[in-house]
DNA sequence: GCTGCTGGTAAGCGTAGGCTTACCGTAAGT
DNA sequence: ACTTACGGTAAGCCTACGCTTACCAGCAGC
């Protein structure tokens, strides 16, 4: 979650939504150094949201179900509870009226 | 996103799933002065994941199911996104194997 | 009206962290 | 073996931003 919060990283993030890129692709596309991709690319995998392999001289990152499942959780938690507490607030209303 | 990027802020926002709270009560079950939930307080309502009504003296605040609504609609896209990765690398797999 | 409690805002400080440049390792091609 | 392309890492700079203290406004209650 934290790892999200950069707007670059989020952008980094976004990006492979569309599909498996390497480093270099990714940094063509955006308005930073290749260096700055490489150290988003490390926090977002040590974050587990990004799986990385090795193809040849190249280093293909993707979206990794796992952390992204785990975020969806999370964010689903918080989306049952404010439906929960929006439905209680309304009740509360017709009570009152 | 970027408003749940920052600990506290996320730890307010989630003691907001608990139930709604007013700024005093948050502060006190947080290591932080009153006035920085207050800003935080701030960024999470610009960020339409909070909102807040004027109740006597105090001020209570709560999770808006739209902005959260929104969130989960963001994750849920990379989600599905993942899986389709995900499913199609293994087919690729079962393709050279 | 005055007092007490609430919470938002301004000013200022200090640190975390994002970016760049520079360097090094590694794999492929010739 | 040499060269070229790719990418991770270190060092360092600089800005963003989270926190605190201090001040001010508004509502209740005596």
């Amino acid at each position: 979650m934290t790892a999200l919060g950069d707007p670059t990283r989020r952008a980094v993030f976004e990006r492979l939504g569309d599909g498996p890129a390497a480093v270099g692709a990714i940094a063509g596309e955006l308005p930073v150094s290749r260096p700055a991709v490489s150290q988003h690319l490390k926090v977002l995998k040590q974050a587990g949201l990004v799986t990385d392999r090795q193809v040849g001289n190249r280093r293909i990152y993707s979206l990794d179900p796992d952390g992204v499942g785990a975020l969806r959780a999370y964010v689903d938690r918080f989306w049952t509870k404010a439906l929960d507490a929006f439905k209680a607030a309304v009740e509360q209303d017709q009570e009152v009226s």
